[in-house]
DNA sequence: GTCTATAACGAGATAGAC
DNA sequence: GTCTATCTCGTTATAGAC
C-alpha cells in the first residue's frame, strides 16, 4: 500500500528528504535559525507540503533528534561488531564526532543543547536520551578497558564517559567558527590521552583496522 | 551634558539595563531566541526605545558581545593581579565559567558560538576575538606554570590552551540542559588534572586564598 | 528619552482545489 | 501528495508626537 518497497532511484522518498535537509539546516543555524520556508525552498516544494508529512516544527524537530540518535546507536553498534579493544573504540567514537565537523556542522544535539531552552518538551527529552545513550556506551567502552586492561581508570567510568561527550562537543562548536578541523583534532587527541592513557606502552599508529 | 558623573541610585542608565536583559536572555535563549519585545517587556519600555539607544539587533547584539569580552579581560586582570602561580589562576579561571553555569546560564559567546553562521559579520569577529584573547592569556599562564615549575608541561602551551577553553565550553553546554552543575564541575576537575597535572605532590584542599 | 502608531516582512499554520 | 491562497501572529524597524 504504501510504497515502500519497489524504490530503486537516487530520490529517496520526501519525508526522508525533508529530514535530511532540515538537519543540515539545525545543524549550522540552531533550531530557532531555519524556517520552513528554508526546507522547502531547497526542496523545491511548498511550505504546504510538508506540513502534510510533519505537521508542525515541533514534530519535525523530534522527527530529527529521533533519527539522528538512532543513526548514532547504530554506529555505536558498528562499532561494537568490529570487535576492537577499548581505545580502539573510543578513537572510532571521536572518529564520528570529527566527520560531522568535516561537513562544517555541528552537533545536532550539541547545537539543541544550547537552544534548550526555547525547544518543546519532547524534543528536550529526545535531546537528554541522545546524551544518556552516548554515555552509557561509552562507560561501558571504560569498562571493558578496564577489565581487559587496555584503559588505565582509577575511580568510576561514568564521570569519563561524560566528560569526553562534553570535551568533544565543546571542541566542535569552539573549532565551527574557526573553520578548524585541525584545531578540533588536537583537543580531541589531548581528551583520549587523558582520559584513556593506554596502558601498553605500544601506540597503533594505523587506524585502518 | 550627558548625565554621566551625579548617579547614585540602584538605577543603573538604560543602555546598561538593556544589555543586562539582553545578555541574560542570549546566553540562555541564543541569539535567534529572543526579540527586542522580550527585553522591552522585561524592562517596562517600549520597544521603539530600545531601538533609540541600540539600531537595530545587530548594533546591539555588537555592544554585548564587546561589553561581555571587556568585562571577561577585566576579570582576568584580576586574576594576574592577585599574583597566584599557575595552578591557582586555572583555578579561577574555571570558577569564572562554574559562576556563569550557577546563574543557569551559557558562556555568552560559546552561546554565540553555536549561533555563528546566522551572526551579521561585526558579532563574529568579536566572538572570535573573545576565544582569541581567552586563549592568549591562557597560553601566557601554561607558559608561567612551566617557567615557575608549577605545572608539568611537554610541546606548546597554546595546544592546552585552546584545549581548556573548549574543554569549558562543553562542560557547560551539556550540563545545563541537566541543570547539574556537579556535571560541570566534575568535567572541569578532570580537565585541570589533564592539563595542568601540579608538579609539586602536595594539593591544596581549600580554594579560600 | 520615551511614547503611540504603523509599516513591512517573515514565520508557522490551515483550507480546500487538483 | 502537492499545490494556491490565505490567515494570524511575531519580529524588526521607522515616523513623529510628547
Amino acid at each position: 500500500m504504501q510504497q515502500a518497497g519497489g524504490r530503486r532511484r537516487a530520490n529517496r522518498d520526501t519525508p526522508e528528504r525533508i529530514l535530511d535537509s532540515a538537519e543540515r539546516l539545525v545543524q549550522s543555524r540552531g533550531f530557532n535559525g531555519f524556517s520552513y520556508a528554508d526546507v522547502a525552498a531547497e526542496l523545491g516544494i511548498t511550505k504546504a507540503s510538508l506540513h502534510y508529512h510533519f505537521a508542525g516544527k515541533a514534530e519535525l524537530g523530534q522527527a530529527l533528534v529521533e533519527r539522528y540518535a538512532a543513526r548514532f546507536v547504530a554506529a555505536l553498534e558498528g562499532i561494537d561488531a568490529a570487535g576492537g579493544d577499548a581505545p580502539a573504540k573510543l578513537d572510532a567514537y571521536t572518529r564520528i564526532y570529527g566527520d560531522v565537523l568535516r561537513n562544517k556542522r555541528m552537533c545536532l544535539c550539541g547545537m539543541l543543547a544550547a537552544d534548550y531552552d526555547t525547544l518543546p518538551p519532547p524534543m528536550r527529552d529526545a535531546v537528554i536520551r541522545f546524551f544518556d545513550d552516548n554515555e552509557s556506551w561509552l562507560t561501558k567502552v571504560f569498562e571493558q578497558g578496564r577489565s581487559e586492561g587496555s584503559l588505565q581508570l582509577e575511580g568510576s567510568s561514568h564521570e569519563p564517559a561524560q566528560a569526553l561527550v562534553s570535551g568533544l562537543e565543546g571542541a566542535m562548536l569552539v573549532a565551527r567558527p574557526y573553520g578548524d578541523v585541525a584545531r578540533f583534532e588536537s583537543a580531541a587527541t589531548r581528551l583520549l590521552a587523558s582520559l584513556a592513557s593506554a596502558t601498553t606502552p605500544e601506540r597503533p599508529s594505523r587506524n585502518d583496522r
